[in-house]
DNA sequence: ATAAAAATTTAGGGCACCCTAAAAAAATGT
DNA sequence: ACATTTTTTTAGGGTGCCCTAAATTTTTAT
């Protein structure tokens, strides 16, 4: 059994390592945690005291296959909270991370999977993600950044790579959610911005700041 | 802001104390927190500090107004929680009890708003429990027992007083479920049993122990 | 009224998780 | 290669919540 933190240990450290599972280090997981690098190293001796990541002085860390499927589990639960909250009680995208920051640690299977029915399964959270299985498997999306979408192109918005209530807030404002038909229509080569059509809207102005934190895809 | 563990002494005085508002004792408190006497001084006193009980040494102690709000808002969200594992996840009455007591320590008044108007502002819990208002209210539900109900009177379960597993079970079993119609036929001088009629089909047999645990409405 | 029993508090300490300061190891620059 | 900087660990300690044992107060019994 992990404890609230040991949870959010395990989950830092999935998403810190990355596509590739590479280490982690002390520092970065300070750094996300909000403490200090020596509180990191007493987690990480108890984490590896309990199998759930390959810990070695100085080598930084990865998880064990025990560890990522609590990882995995914490993640699930948290998006299925997040999909509950906006979809059947109609809050906003950028409102539900840190009520789902909570939600998250409530351990029940049953529960969760009775939840996941009753929201018919879903696929992603409300920016995107994908949901990992009831059985520990986290689906790979393999989306690409509206950044690196070449002129003409027509693709549909699947995401956000950032998740912060104002980033979340401004793409709200700008009619850019999940589902929106997006054409590039121009890229300023110095800057990388783009001015883009949304939904066959006006033209709307995307920096590249913005356009490398929206995950898109072809249009089929 | 009180943590998770003092919000469970809070409920529990609340519970503890019962309609007359009676002083709780220690010893009350340890054995139904599994802790022991002294752990127990030691939460008071800092319950006490935080103004959220009246406390005097060795004289038992009582929730403050402010110490009521906190229980009262536990018992809210606890309750809320149940109506929505049973009506909306489909979860039996006897199962959603250890899920709320974790659930019910999730703060966010938003959430829990929200999920009270997808529930349709229920009044009452799975259970016939009251469910405090938003403004701190806790309906008064005047039930009487079913042991107390005289001979041909007709009555409609509206919840129980003895909320374990195993006695919803056998309610459930025996068809005695809240909204339930029941009509006492006999009662036992000898040992208070009853045999009463539940929504008319074949007469049951209920032991006095089952029956003052069982909480009725004279029908209308 | 007083002795015995019961309830409660105090004293002293453990474990989880966090801290600062100092020591040690690894990475970096010349 | 070696001095400097950066990263990480160790040492020592704090708070929250729990414990056992001993002291104190209250209740009960005679
Ligand atoms: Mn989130
Ligand atoms: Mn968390
Ligand atoms: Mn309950
Ligand atoms: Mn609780």
């Amino acid at each position: 059994m992990a404890s609230l933190t040991e949870e959010n240990y395990l989950k830092l450290i999935y998403h810190l390592s990355g596509p590739g599972y590479e280490e982690v280090s002390t520092n970065a997981l300070a750094e996300q945690t909000q403490t200090k690098a020596a509180s990191v190293t007493d987690m990480l001796r108890k984490l590896a005291e309990k199998n759930l990541i390959h810990y070695k002085k100085y080598q930084g860390v990865r998880l064990t296959e025990e560890g990522q499927q609590e990882a995995l589990k914490v993640i699930r639960r948290h998006r299925l909270w997040e999909v509950f909250m906006v979809e059947k009680l109609g809050f906003r995208w950028d409102e539900v991370h840190p009520i789902a920051e909570e939600l998250e640690h409530i351990a029940s299977e049953e529960l969760i999977n009775r939840l996941d029915a009753f929201l018919d399964f879903p696929e992603s959270d409300p920016h995107g993600d994908p949901i990992p299985t009831a059985s520990g498997r986290m689906p790979s999306a393999e989306y690409e950044k509206l950044a690196e979408v070449p002129v003409q192109q027509e693709v549909i918005m699947m995401g956000v790579s950032e998740h912060t209530a104002p980033f979340l807030q401004f793409l709200s404002k700008s009619g850019l959610i999940p589902g929106s038909l997006v054409q590039v229509l121009e890229v300023n080569e110095f800057d990388r911005s783009m001015t883009i059509q949304i939904n066959e809207a006006h033209p709307s102005f995307v920096s590249y700041e913005v356009a490398r934190n929206i995950l898109v895809q072809t249009k089929v």
